[in-house]
DNA sequence: TCTTTATATAAGTTTTTGTTATTATGAGCA
DNA sequence: TGCTCATAATAACAAAAACTTATATAAAGA
């Protein structure tokens, strides 16, 4: 009986297509070349036919290798779930997680909770990324990213996805020094030069829909769009006009330019949810609810 | 570093519980029964916990054991899924197909064109199994079989499933030799008493849209649901009466038979489409082929 | 209590997987 | 074309793993 496909086989497979190359993908894994050259050869053997064309640089995957790779794959991630299924039965958090977040979100909130999360569960070990919401998203449906944390709304498709609400924060605009009454409605925010993030990200859609757009991206022949908030108000603090925050980046205002350069916007529109998103099948639920607890905290950052 | 889950771990506890025992599945597999005893054992440390009771007899599986159960059958499924890939790029056809039929088209259809595929492709080993729709859909879902053959309409959901249509056949009434003109209407239909299958079989659902409920279960204090379209015909063979047959039921008929004991249904509803249904992550798509245009050569026997 | 029946353990063998050393291959270039 | 460098394949051997038979141990029924 010609024996069967085995885990490592494929998890050999897809470190050398990662690699590129036999003897880098060896190193990865720990072992020598030969040992990844058998094996891999094994798994042709079984497959009936060239997986690698070894002859490119870097090693390329043949037109049948293609074909299997989503099948390979698959059984690497399906492994990846169990275990992560049988670490969610245990008692002590441990494990991995992959978190990802949005450029508006991530200097507020990560650098705020972090280091409380790793300090409460040393055995979870977290790798953050960052990327805009359509990515971010393609990422968790392609199991790269195990959850995202991201604002509502979102226009890309939900499938597949679960989303977890955490809190709601309001949207302001920054300006200069008195340059605003405490509060604005939407009619007089439209009167405004407004500073805009560049495209892809889900702020700025949701800003176009509370400014004009015609008086939102030029100003005086100039076209800045900005990928940090940050580099938006620093505009407005020496350009003038105004840009639109969201609370966690007034926050980081200090007490009084809470007051003196932001002001309130009168409209139910000016908010976003944020949320944790993740895909359906994600197994790590404790380790979910550790991040979730953790993020709540930068809520009452004193509990 | 502690080593990682296999797949033949999980396969031998897969066969344990199928099993009952050790003893019993270690010798399914081939293996003996200490070998068997040494993966379990290493699963259960890889995984933390006992997975099988072995004080209950058959031995159980414990609720640790169920809570993984999915994944760890997730696991093998997707191995089966790689291989089936494989064997799909191979130009030889070779494999397993695990076909099922329900029981008003099994012993019509199977019988004729089984002795054809098999000798077409004697490398694919075919498992043949009769169930009722409603079970043959699930245990497509549960990927327990990979293809049943049946009848539309069907009630069930379709979710995940393909339908790839073979062709239509008309019902028409069974009944004593010159009993009936040789076309009815639903109308005329309806003032016969009529012998139904019993419960679960799809045609009978069907044959009561058809029929008046109130004359068709019972007839002369009888009430005889019968679970096979022969045993119907021999019931009005002695007892009088009509019964519902599909094209297949008839075509086994004596020439002469055709047209003296059956009659046509002049109705659009007097018909059933002959279907295949398969999991839309089912991989074997060319054994698919084989079997379905082996299956239409019952259409012309001759070719 | 004594069988009976089943799983666990022990000791030793085979198979598999891995290592190091060496050879073969093929792309880039004079 | 032939040389050189980088990279993979092969050979020979070592370590680890998985399996076997024989035996011990535990639980259930007579």
């Amino acid at each position: 009986m010609s024996s069967a496909i085995t885990r490592v086989q494929v998890q050999y497979f897809e470190a050398l297509l990662k690699a590129g190359s036999f003897a880098t993908a060896a190193h990865t894994l720990h072992i020598s070349q030969p040992a990844l050259t058998m094996q891999i050869q094994r798994l042709e053997a079984l497959v009936g036919g060239a997986l690698v064309n070894r002859a490119s640089r870097p090693v390329q995957a043949t037109p049948l290798a293609q074909k299997l790779l989503p099948h390979l794959l698959e059984v690497l991630r399906r492994f990846e779930d169990l275990e992560d299924a049988i670490a969610d039965q245990q008692e002590h958090l441990k494990g991995h997680l992959h978190i990802a977040t949005i450029p508006t979100i991530a200097p507020y909130l990560l650098p705020t909770i972090l280091p409380k999360l790793v300090d409460a569960h040393p055995d979870i070990q977290m790798d953050i990324e960052e990327l805009p919401t359509e990515q971010l998203l393609e990422a968790i449906l392609q199991e790269r990213v195990d959850v995202g944390i991201m604002a509502l709304p979102i226009s890309h498709s939900l499938q597949h996805l679960d989303i977890l609400p955490l809190w709601t924060e309001r949207l302001r605009v920054y300006h200069l020094e008195g340059a605003c009454q405490s509060a604005l409605t939407l009619d007089a925010l439209k009167k405004w030069p407004t500073y805009l993030l560049a495209q892809g990200h889900c702020l700025r859609d949701q800003v176009l829909g509370l400014c004009d757009p015609a008086v939102s991206a030029q100003r005086q022949g100039m076209h800045y769009q900005s990928g940090s908030l940050e580099t938006l108000m620093r505009l407005v603090d020496h350009q003038g006009g105004i840009t639109i925050i969201p609370d966690m980046a007034r926050n980081q205002l200090s007490q009084v330019h809470q007051t003196t350069k932001t002001s309130a916007i009168t409209s139910e529109l000016a908010q976003r949810q944020i949320v944790m998103v993740y895909k359906q099948t994600l197994q790590k639920k404790r380790l979910l609810e550790a991040l979730r607890l953790g993020t709540l905290s930068y809520l009452s950052p004193h509990a």
